[in-house]
Formats: structure tokens, sequence, C-alpha cells
DNA sequence: GCATAATATGTAGAAGATCGAGGTAACTTC
DNA sequence: GAAGTTACCTCGATCTTCTACATATTATGC
């Protein structure tokens, strides 16, 4: 059985931003990374992925240049800008927060707080 | 500054079962009890909790009954069906697998896995 | 008696994100 | 030359969430 994970909402910019946060790269790979370093948890369709660089594109928080990959095919090399790499660390801030709060709510017992 | 918070997509779902598993309550009393809970970074607007809440009940996952609350006013009480409750633990371990997922990719460094 | 706030429910409409399905093209392997 | 992989892209359906609005009851203050 697969492991069907649909990421929530807003989730796969924060992803994106990370990955591209550790050096350039392009889109396609970025999926495949986020695929196997998650093991297989997080599966980017491309119907989802494309959308989403040219958001982040837009905004202003990716920058992008076509390069030659190392299989010598172009490719556009997205990389972080200034304004992405603060928008990173607040949204990774905000997931941080929210994760310890849910975790805490789904950790509750009968008679339990306050 | 407030810690403004806006639950991803399919988070809300799951933390009303969560609540709602702890024994009945109504819809008002769930939005408290949830920002009490995690102080204030989850925050339910009525125009979501509501929704939610009759979404759940058309999928049969939450039930509803009218009753009067300690205070004497009528409430409808929401409590988890036997459908509710495979639910919520299905949802709940999606939402761990895919945290974790998440927190792996969150700390990847430069030169880091595969 | 009247205004305000808190409790408690609900709807309508806008805005956004995800995803399945489709399309294009180049390069590799058999 | 057919198939598979890499690599880009768009469109439309679908679902959630949120802002704003609407309603009714009870409690508090003046």
């Amino acid at each position: 059985m697969p492991a069907k994970s649909d990421l929530p909402q807003g989730t796969l910019d924060l992803l994106i931003l990370k990955i591209a946060a550790l050096g350039p790269i392009h889109g396609y790979a970025i999926a495949q990374r986020l695929q196997q370093v998650s093991r297989d948890v997080v599966q980017v369709p491309q119907g989802s992925l494309y959308p989403a660089l040219h958001r982040l594109e837009n905004r202003g928080l990716l920058a992008a240049d076509w390069k030659e990959t190392e299989t010598g095919r172009e490719a556009k090399f997205y990389r972080l800008t200034r304004k992405g790499r603060a928008q990173l660390e607040t949204e990774a801030a905000s997931w941080r927060r929210l994760t310890e709060a849910v975790g805490i709510i789904l950790r509750l017992r009968e008679g339990g707080a306050e």
C-alpha cells in the first residue's frame, strides 16, 4: 500500500523553499529530492509542482535561470532570493509552532488540561 | 503581535475529531478549547468551524444531539461515531507520518542525505 | 428599560491550493 | 523506431478556508 500523502495547503511552498535553499536546482529534481528524502511520504505531482514554482517566482521568493543539467539538457534552475530566505524562516517557524500545538492537542486525554 | 496561524487544509477536521473524542461537546466550546489548549496558536473562525462540523456530520464521523449547556442554553452536542474514531486514528497517523517527513526535510543541510 | 458583550448557531461568497489529466519535446536504450 | 525517462507546461474540477453577515438568548452595566 502506497503512502498516499496529500500535502496540506501551504506546506508545498515551504518544502520547495527549503530544498531551493540548499543550492540551485530545477523543478523536476526538487520533486525527486523531496520524494527520496521523505522515503515516498512526500510525493509532488507535476500539476502541483509547476504552479507552485511559478507562484513562488511571481512573489519574488525564487529566481530562475536556464542552465544545463549534468546530463546535458536545458532546465530551469531555481534559487532562493533574499526575500525567499526570509520567507522560508518565517514559514518554518510557523510550521514548528503549529505542529507543536497540534501535537499537544493530539496527546490530550480526558480530564486533561487547565 | 498575535500568533496568526491559519490552519492548513485538512488539519481542522483532525483537531475537531480529536476534541470530540474526549467527550460530547458543542461547536462553540470546541473552538474555545482548541484556542486555550494551544495557547492561541490555533484559532478557529466560526466561518470555518460550522461548515467543518456539518461536513463531518454528513460524512458520518460525528453525531449530534441538542442538549442544554451548563449555563442553561440549548446547544448542539457532538460526539464521535465509531466511524469517526477510526477516521481520527487514520488521520492522526497520517499527520504524524507527514510531520516527521517534513521535519526531516526542514533539518536538511547542504551536502546532506541520500 | 436599553445598550453592550458573550454565548451559540448558521449562511454566502471570494480566494487559494491541490491534483488528475492532458500536451510538448529531447535524449537514451534496445 | 518504440518505449522509457527527463523536463517543461496548462487547464479545470474540487475542496477548504476565511471574511462578513445574520440571528437569537442570556448576562451585565447604567
